[in-house]
RNA sequence: GGAUGGGUGGCCGAGCGGUCGAAGGCGCACGCUUGGAAAGCGUGUGUAGGUGGAAGCCUACCGGGGGUUCGAAUCCCUUCCCAUCCGCCA
């Protein structure tokens, strides 16, 4: 959500951002009823203080006055309530098309329609020469018997998998390492629930509009409770402290999400059907940040957030590249983006294990999370990011992948072997 | 799932049809005091929208929605949330 006022003032820049963006919205019309709305509530108001200042004098009026000023104050009040219902409906129609209006990309991110724009900024790591063919982390975890896939997916469908035996025990680990990680740097653990409101959805900010069908092709909807399945903890996390007024020393807020997450994956059919990369249901620690509404501030976290992750590859020993999204494919909610793609070997490619977002205020003014700026006492909207700690079981692939050996093991990084018994190998 | 008690400003908490944006306290800001701090004293202090050069004025908001009334924090309905007890349960 965009500052309403901002967007009347400035239609051009949000127009521009939403061109760049390849996201529709009616900048015009939200002009044109922002001014009508303005327009009516004045009139409205007229009649309300009419209808308030008569209403006032009754008490003390006499006995002989006060049928006539209550037949006054009554009129005034129903002159007052055909107007509202005039204005409740041009505000809904506002509401929706203010919804539809998405955040404004930084000056500096490269333009583009889509990923493939995006720029590579830094490329980490040496990848491994194998003097062997190396095996595709499916490959390794069914000849291993580390993993289930074709019982589970008649159990639960496709796109689920089983991790067995020590293959479970490196899930935990890689997180058990990050949950570490992030505590040394601050950050508070919550687990937290994957059953979210629709209305936490929305207020994360990544579909536009109010219309909660928008988002029926990726998140999972519970039935007839109304509920939804989070596709990230960054939901529950972001509406942790809707309608608070925070004290600026209360910032700022760290958090490590643990959860699980849902994902429909309805766009991406046929894409990664097979093994790990590409699941419905995934585990998730979750950098997220809630800080000073400041520039500085959210570049400050956003460094941060994005050394966290950098770090987390180089414990793991995978071969990295640090990508910037372009505009066209950065998303609807966001003014900058990173992702973190670890190289796989098996597909000789590197495929995404982290985003990186700075978000500004877009999801502070959607959940309302605001606080005192100490000094001038000001009420400010906060400054929200998030970025993977870690997500299991995507991480998974290039991890074995990236540290097989020619007889089908695994070598373990030095830093994972704390969580892992000490042990060298995974067998 | 059943029963009961609650949800009021940044926090605590009074009010339970008009004089209520709402006592009191805490916190916070500024000032006095002090060698400095604490304490103390004084003053100020909700959010949002509109209007105005400004002071100001108007409107809305006492969990959410709806209703009764000339008038609702206060009465009624409904919904959500919290607490406790009972039931069920990993």
């Amino acid at each position: 959500m965009l500052d309403t006022k901002f967007i009347v003032e400035n239609p051009d820049i949000v127009k521009k951002a939403a061109e760049v963006k390849n996201i529709k919205c009616d900048v015009d019309q939200i002009v044109e009823l922002y001014n009508a709305i303005n327009m009516l509530k004045a009139e409205y108001e007229t009649y309300l203080a009419k209808k308030n200042e008569i209403s006032k004098k009754i008490p003390s009026a006499t006995n002989e006055e006060r049928p006539a000023l209550i037949a006054e104050s009554k009129e005034a009040g129903e002159k007052a309530k055909e107007l509202s219902e005039h204005l409740e409906q041009k505000e809904i129609v506002l509401k929706d098309l203010l919804a539809r209006v998405p955040q404004i990309p930084a000056d500096n991110v490269p333009f583009g329609k889509s990923d493939a724009d995006n720029v590579v900024i830094k490329t980490v790591g040496e990848k491994h020469i194998f003097d062997f063919e190396p095996k595709s982390h499916y490959d390794l975890l069914i000849e291993n018997d580390w993993a289930d896939f074709e019982k589970v997916a008649q159990v639960a469908g496709p796109r689920s998998h089983a991790l067995k035996g020590v293959m479970a025990r490196l899930e935990i680990a890689v997180h058990m390492f990050v949950m570490d990680k992030l505590t040394d740097n601050g950050f508070t653990i919550v687990s937290v629930p994957a059953i979210c409101k629709p209305e936490s959805v929305m207020a994360a900010g990544h579909f536009p509009g109010n219309d909660l069908t928008i988002m029926k092709d990726d998140v999972y909807q519970l039935g007839d409770t109304g509920r939804s399945l989070a596709g990230t903890s960054e939901i529950t996390l972001n509406a942790l402290h809707a309608g608070e007024i925070l004290k600026e020393d209360d910032l700022p807020i760290l958090y490590a999400g643990y959860s699980s997450c849902f994902r429909k994956e309805a766009g991406s059919a046929g894409k990664d059907t097979r093994g790990l990369i590409r699941v419905h249901q995934f585990t998730k620690v979750e950098q997220f940040v809630i800080c000073k509404g400041t520039e500085e501030e959210s570049a400050k976290w956003h460094a941060k957030l994005l050394s966290i992750i950098e770090e987390v590859m180089t414990d793991l020993e995978l071969p990295y590249q640090v990508i910037e999204a372009c505009t066209g494919d950065m998303g609807f909610n966001k003014i900058r983006m990173h992702d973190v793609e670890a190289w796989v070997p098996s597909e000789e490619k590197y495929r995404e294990l982290g985003s990186c977002s700075t978000i500004h205020d877009f999801q502070a003014r959607r959940t309302n999370t605001r606080y005192r700026e100490s000094g001038t006492n000001k009420v400010k909207f906060v400054h929200t990011l998030n970025n993977t700690g870690i997500a299991t079981p995507r991480a998974l692939a290039p991890l074995i992948e990236n540290h097989q050996t020619k007889d089908g093991n695994v070598r373990i990084p030095e830093k994972l072997r704390p969580y892992m018994q000490n042990k060298e190998f995974l067998k």
